[in-house]
DNA sequence: TTAAAAATTAAACAATTGTTTAAAATAAGT
DNA sequence: ACTTATTTTAAACAATTGTTTAATTTTTAA
């Protein structure tokens, strides 16, 4: 159906997959090559070498999921909207890409220094106009007075950790993935309920 | 002052340290017998082999986040005094280890299969009678029917995941550690109020 | 003191690592 | 068709890996 990609995408693709579930310096540039069906050197001929494509990979996730709350937030929404949206939004993508967010935050760790600022994410989330409408309701006191790193603290908290502690969760409560889904969807649930009625004290007091 | 250890628990010292800042496939055998001043086979006198080493220093952590838990469960107190008390707790403890949470997650993948099971870390708690204690606050109305995984899922991602997201944090905001740390602080505060607000909604609805 | 046990080391082991070199195959351009 | 780039490979490189063996030092105990 798909296929026929270039040799440097299926490479990405292939690394990708492998750092995710692995790590930097938990898998090999071997074993990426033979999931690819190619040679270990065609690897370093496109990326000079394995520290550049890893970066490659986690600059590339970084953003996807950086991408993901700018789309929600450029919208024409109030935000509570917004942030029912997003937190929605954020739970399906990442059942989709489960190992997301401990890669991000492994591989943050990995690097000597985060060379993190240059790609600019901060700038992409001030197009949207975010943080001055999160100002401006904050302003009318329709936003409770919290600073906006803590309001993303309590976003990411709330969505991206549930879901990278599965095999803590299932392995302390001994309970199958089917069940954890289950947690997870209605953690979903309460995750919405409690940050919107925490951060909009007053237009939600009627559960 | 201290030192004078028993080169086995030196070794566990050194392993701990290093595996929580680089990892398993991180770091070397090498590297852990040299930062405790011996030679490489000492460290397989004492433990098998790496991999043993390595799960030894896991459960470990593990062990030490579980009894924190267990601690305030223990204590005669309100549920909202337990639920406050147990955050303070937590941060003050990953103020001091900071890079806890990241390892035991990133170990849990590591590992083929968690046996985390063995450890009975449920059965600890299940000791505390926290459970009885929520089943009956519940049962009287005075906490939100909320189910236990997802109880321990707000309360782990509030503490935890604020903590082993510095530098994510301070690499899309572009602050400093400094700043970090007030955030933080804050942070602490404004957990409390909501998983409290939220859990005990009828007690609390003066904040 | 001396013999057995425990702790520690140096050296070697085979396997694997990321990377490079030089040759071969394929594609592109003329 | 022929020459030149581009893509791909096989092989080798030196360095590093976890682990083991055998010898040596230190401790224990009789």
């Amino acid at each position: 159906m798909k296929k026929d990609l270039s040799t440097e995408q299926k490479i990405k693709d292939a690394a990708r997959k492998v750092f995710m579930t692995k790590g930097f310096s938990g898998c090999t540039t071997r074993e990426i090559a033979k999931s690819v069906g190619i040679n270990v050197a065609l690897l370093n001929y496109y990326f000079r070498s394995k520290g550049k494509l890893f970066e490659l990979i986690l600059e590339a996730a970084l953003s996807d999921f950086i991408e993901g709350m700018v789309d929600v937030f450029s919208r024409d929404l109030s935000l509570e909207d917004k942030t029912r949206l997003l937190i929605d939004k954020e739970f399906e993508f990442l059942r989709k890409h489960p190992e997301l967010p401990l890669f991000i935050h492994a591989g943050l760790n990995q690097e000597s220094d985060s060379e993190l600022d240059q790609s600019n994410f901060l700038g992409r989330l001030h197009q949207t106009g975010i943080f001055e409408q999160c100002e401006q309701a904050q302003k009318e006191g329709k936003m409770r007075q919290v600073n906006m790193i803590n309001v993303t603290l309590l976003f990411m908290s709330n969505c991206h950790f549930p879901i990278m502690s599965k095999k803590l969760i299932c392995g302390i409560f001994q309970v199958q993935e089917k069940e954890h889904e289950e947690r997870i969807l209605e953690h979903q649930e309460i995750v919405k309920e409690m940050l919107i009625n925490y951060l909009f004290p007053n237009t939600s007091k009627n559960a």
